[in-house]
DNA sequence: CTTGCCTGCCC
DNA sequence: ATTCTGC
DNA sequence: GCAGAATGGGCAGGCAAG
């Protein structure tokens, strides 16, 4: 297949907002691919090359991209940033650039949407001294060959962000649609892709006319089932009548897959990390009484002796290539295990929870893992209790399931339903900050000229502006309009005297305004100022802004370091200096 | 040998 | 992760 | 409510530059 026949569909579906008319688009594509193009094409349109479990990526951010997209057009790199900033977009850069340099390009032989992927399997696969080089150069000469339409999308690929508003629901209905005519094997492709986490596998699984698209499989990671958001404990019981509350613990997601004495584990996002926790792996073996189980779990550092729950910033520090062992020692990971979706030869899936979760308790020992504490109520008192026993002990909050709900994979659905301490307003922190600097935008916030704001809290003992968090999150586009025209008026060329901060915005802003920004939670920072000492100042974690600019705030009646400080004192946290074992 | 940029991936 | 927007 | 696309802090690892 012609890759220009991509580029010719992605930009109609660009055009194309409707998702009906997006699905019409897509399906006419796949229609011309065979078996082999069809996974290819499912892959490109995913931004990636394999799925997350092969381990197998591109490797190309940004930088490397703008670099290729210098050398296929002739422009400094220097010219090729000042454009993306401009346009937000590298896809609409190199498209641009890439017209500008038509006249002196000779035709080569047009690329094909195999040349394309292998070549950028060839990238992802490239490494060692020299390789950033070579990545680029390698990109640069597709680039070469490629026409300005096709320059835009084929940048965007290893960005995997190709901005056409087509996602996997979307691929899952043009599929459909390709191969029947309508929607009616959207039901069967999304069961395959949620039990095989491969929608490349699937299509062309689908294309050579099997049966079985895909089945559940040991040691192939299924689509982990995700949670909607809640505020409101009545509004969670109205749904599920009864509900079963368990613990949501601040760790990273884990898929258990074992056999025997083998053992592999998968991320969220579905990345093999086996590899990263050999005590888990010595663990599952252990005490988990089942020949072959398939298990979803929270993995956090954890004290066994005192029950204490370690913070995020600890358990994060697990995940990594070396140095594994010792760091196993010294932090050693426990499992809270939630959920079983596969046992001794038969999947569980379409069980209740209630079900899943008593079978999960059958199988589960003692050290190192145990199932996760809950309880089942339908009393809304009983479970607002339960959720304010769960901050007291260190939880994030609650994970509410219906308890006659499947294991739904890959979706968010109201089976299950995140209540965290954050979504209570009354119980959330609320600052009030000052902007010291803002960002353009990329991709649909470029027309903004705004993307987010750096801003900082005051520290009345030298009298200046720390800072302490970019926030991204919270504005509707009438904000952000309102930001722009604001800042733009008093943005200043110099850092300011009176601020100070390692981050440099796109452009500093005289610190006038304050707005209210909510946080989950104050964390050590290695980049911010606030409160710092030697290398350690203070930030917020899923900063977002809230209601409009503080007009009654001068700056100086922002919150103040001390109080960030005092504030981090009182957050529920336990550090590791403080455990004698340690 | 150290430092810093960049990327991917946790949340 | 959170949040906003178009459908 | 779904689907998609904006955006956050911060960790480790790979590589290049100093």
């Amino acid at each position: 297949m012609e890759f220009k026949l991509f580029a010719e569909t992605a930009f109609e579906l660009e055009k194309t907002s409707s998702r009906l008319g997006m699905v019409d688009i897509l399906s006419k594509l796949f229609k011309k691919a065979d078996k082999n193009t069809i996974q290819k094409l499912i892959y490109l349109l995913q931004g990636r090359v394999a799925p997350p479990f092969e381990g197998i990526e591109v490797g190309m951010g940004e930088k490397f991209v703008e670099r290729s997209i210098s050398i296929a057009t002739g422009y400094t790199e220097k010219e090729v940033e000042s454009l993306f900033r401009k346009k937000g977009d590298l896809g609409l850069v190199a498209e641009a650039l890439l017209e500008k340099k038509k006249q002196l390009a000779f035709s080569e032989q047009d690329l094909t949407v195999g040349e394309v992927f292998d070549s950028l399997i060839k990238i992802a696969k490239t490494s060692g001294e020299g390789s950033q080089e070579k990545k680029v150069k390698y990109l640069a000469e597709l680039l070469n060959r490629a026409s300005p339409l096709e320059g835009r999308y084929l940048v965007r690929i290893p960005l995997a962000n190709l901005q056409l508003g087509v996602g996997d629901p979307t691929m899952m209905d043009a599929l459909s649609v390709a191969i029947k005519g309508d929607t009616s094997l959207r039901q069967e492709i999304e069961t395959a892709y949620n039990l095989s986490s491969d929608l490349g596998l699937v299509a062309k699984n689908l294309y050579e006319g099997k049966k079985k698209l895909a089945e559940i499989k040991l040691f192939n990671p299924i689509r982990p089932a995700l949670a909607e958001r809640e505020n409101d404990p009545k509004a969670i019981l109205e749904r599920h009548g009864t509900t079963m509350a368990d613990l949501k613990l601040d760790g990273f997601r884990l898929q258990i897959h074992k056999k025997g004495d083998k053992v592999m584990l998968f991320s969220r996002r579905l990345e093999n990390m086996t590899d990263s926790f050999p005590e888990v792996i010595e663990t599952i073996k252990k005490n988990v009484k089942a020949d072959e189980a398939i298990i979803d779990s929270e993995a956090l550092a954890y004290n066994e002796s005192t029950g204490e729950l370690y913070p995020f910033q600890y358990t994060i520090q697990r995940k990594r290539k070396h140095g594994v062992e010792k760091m196993a020692e010294e932090l050693p990971l426990h499992v809270f295990a939630f959920d079983i979706m596969y046992l001794n030869g038969e999947s569980l899936i379409d069980l209740p929870y209630k079900k899943r979760r008593e079978l999960l308790e059958k199988i589960i020992k003692k050290d190192g893992i145990s199932v996760i504490e809950n309880i089942t109520t339908s009393d809304v008192k009983e479970l607002e209790s339960y959720f304010k026993k769960a901050i007291e002990i260190g939880a994030e909050g609650l994970v509410c399931k219906d308890p006659n709900s499947i294991y739904k994979a890959g979706t968010r659905g109201f089976y299950w339903i995140k209540f965290k301490r954050s979504y209570k307003g009354e119980l959330a922190d609320t600052l009030d900050l000052v902007i010291i600097g803002y960002f353009l935008g990329k991709g649909a916030r470029a027309e903004f000229k705004f993307g987010g704001l750096l801003c900082a809290v005051y520290d009345e003992d030298s009298d200046t502006f720390k800072s302490i968090t970019r926030v991204g999150s919270g504005f509707s586009e009438e904000m952000m309009v309102k930001l722009r025209k604001l800042l733009e008026k008093i943005k200043v060329k110099e850092k300011p005297a009176r601020v100070d901060s390692i981050i440099e915005p796109d452009f500093w802003v005289k610190p006038m305004y304050v707005i209210t920004v909510k946080a989950d939670e104050i964390t050590e920072s290695p980049l911010h100022t606030a409160g710092r000492k030697g290398d350690t100042g203070y930030a917020l974690r899923f900063p977002r802004m809230i209601g409009d600019i503080r007009e009654d705030k001068k700056p100086e009646d922002a919150t103040t370091v001390s109080e960030i400080i005092r504030m981090f004192k009182l957050q529920k946290h336990t550090s590791i200096e403080s455990n004698p074992e340690a």
